[in-house]
RNA sequence: GGCGCGGUGGCAGAGUGGUUAUGCAGCGGACUGCAACUCCGUGUACGCCGGUUCGAUUCCGACCCGCGCCUCCA
């Protein structure tokens, strides 16, 4: 039994998809004007875990992820550039694909694109202003009908009272409520436009997940997710013209990530203070980073910090070394571990929890290793390989992980070569000179492990 | 101002009405030529004040502090 904790009721209920055995999930992509950021590492990893521990549980997973490929942000950066925005676009989705790979994050079933949706979305707006939820107004835009909409402010607990006395909403006057928001916008002569009922524009920033959402999972679905900052508007947007134009439940259960934060302060792009992800991949193994995510839960806040980062390296380390040199088994039957794994996952997918129990695989490794017991050492091999793989972790070769080249001057052959003259002086009870050598590597960052078997290395 | 979230040992971070989170760092020991790795051992942790209870870090209430959203942002 999983539970799962739900934006709308504030609280965890136990999941049951509307049907058996399949769970249809939508989650907010990127708006494709710029490189991946910390803050979309969190909530690819997030969702990636949560689709590949549903798939573990035997659920048929439909996992709908969208990028919005048009929006005024991409419009402006593409000016600025001096080029074609779908170059920009083109740039950006292949960027973010090979951020994605690096951290290990699987594709989603299906990634729809706006552009390639707006048929679908002038359909969503045309029954929005048939029903009277939303109208065209003089200046060419079509809004949405705040006050139309009953259930407005649900998921974000705001009454719309508030909202208009926070006043900090754009007073545009062809709106009948400051809250209104735009589904269709006018395009300024020379922007880039779609034919429309309502003249030639582009659709709004909300619609287009109400479109490809329902379009891709039907009405009602199981799961829709998304960015702590997307709640609001975003996502309330999302359910009033959903439900609006459909009159039937939208998503059953929102997810959110926590947010993160850099040096105790929110990332954000109006800071300033945001890192790429490929900026990050630059100092830290894309795998310490993905473990850095995963070791809290998704929906707390978390701090990122070098020491934080390089916390999370020395405990990944530390569960490859207990599968270093070790062929785990082919097949081993359910476990405990497995066991107290899934329930750990089963509330609300605590990875936490669950990376605890990896942890008491590795050191049942190393005390079988340490015993001698190399069969039942390979066995618990399996189990941690096979628990890692649902965190999207542990899934590399040891050797390749402690040896990646991080762009130091020394290669894996000069490596070698001076461990090999370092054995030869310790054969000789030449310590002095063995000791030179590995403390000469050790500046190099490279770091040295004895053990019977001979001297194995990794850049530390 | 409105709404929401949180305060756990040196740090990171789960969880629970009464017996171990886990990891990093530290300390002691084993192993080692010495280290590293690993193993064994090691820490009167739950913001403050009341209440409920035989018993609260865990439930309830007040308070203090921090954070997020309310505007484009994942």
């Amino acid at each position: 039994m999983i539970r799962i904790y739900n934006t709308l009721s504030q609280q965890k209920e136990t999941f049951q998809p509307l049907e058996s055995g399949k769970v249809r999930m939508y989650v907010c992509g990127m708006t494709v004007y710029d490189y991946c950021h910390l803050g979309h590492a969190r909530v690819l990893v997030a969702f990636d875990v949560v689709t590949r521990y549903l798939r573990h549980r035997g659920y048929d997973v439909h996992y709908v992820r969208n990028i919005t490929d048009i929006d005024d942000k991409i419009l402006r950066r593409a000016d600025e550039n001096g080029e074609v925005y779908t170059d920009l676009t083109d740039r950006m989705i292949q960027a973010m694909h090979e951020d994605e790979a690096r951290l290990g994050v699987l594709a989603p079933t299906e990634e729809p694109r706006a552009t390639a949706h707006i048929d679908n979305i002038i359909a969503m707006i045309k029954v929005l202003i048939s029903k009277d939820h939303a109208y065209a107004a003089e200046n060419g835009d079509v809004y949405f009908a705040v006050n139309s909409f009953e259930g407005y402010g649900k998921l974000s607990k705001k009454k719309l009272e508030d909202l208009l006395a926070g006043a900090r909403v754009d007073v545009e006057a062809a709106k009948r409520s400051p809250a209104d928001f735009a589904l269709w916008k006018s395009a300024k002569a020379g922007e880039v436009s779609w034919p429309s009922p309502w003249g030639d524009g582009r659709p709004g920033w909300h619609i287009e997940c109400s479109a490809m959402s329902t379009c891709c999972l039907g009405n009602t679905f199981d799961i829709h997710g998304g960015g702590p900052d997307l709640m609001f508007p975003h996502h309330e947007n999302e359910i009033a013209q959903s439900e609006a134009a459909t009159g039937e439940e939208f998503a059953r259960t929102w997810m959110h990530a926590g947010a993160i934060r850099v040096n105790k302060e929110k990332m954000s792009k109006s800071l300033g203070n945001f890192f790429t992800i490929r900026e990050i991949l630059e100092s830290y193994p894309a795998e310490v980073v993905r473990y850095f995510l995963v070791s809290s839960h998704y929906r707390s806040q978390v701090d990122y910090s070098e020491d934080n980062l390089a916390e999370a390296g020395r405990t990944l380390t530390k569960l490859y070394h207990a599968l270093r040199g070790l062929v785990p088994s082919k097949s081993v039957a359910e476990t405990e571990h497995d066991r107290r794994f899934a329930e750990a996952m089963d509330d609300d997918f605590n990875t936490a929890g669950a990376i605890a129990v990896l942890h008491a695989v590795a050191a049942e490794i190393n005390q079988h290793r340490r015993d001698g017991s190399e069969q039942v050492a390979r066995d618990s091999a399996a189990v941690l390989v096979r628990l890692g793989r649902i965190l999207g972790l542990l899934q590399q070769d040891p050797e390749a992980f402690f040896q990646a080249d991080t762009g130091g001057d020394l290669s894996a052959e000069d490596i070698e070569a001076l461990i090999q003259a370092r054995a030869d002086a310790r054969k000789a009870r030449d310590f002095a000179g063995a000791d030179r050598i590995r403390d000469e590597l050790a500046e190099k960052g490279i770091i040295l492990d004895d053990s019977r078997e001979g001297t194995t290395w990794r850049r530390g």
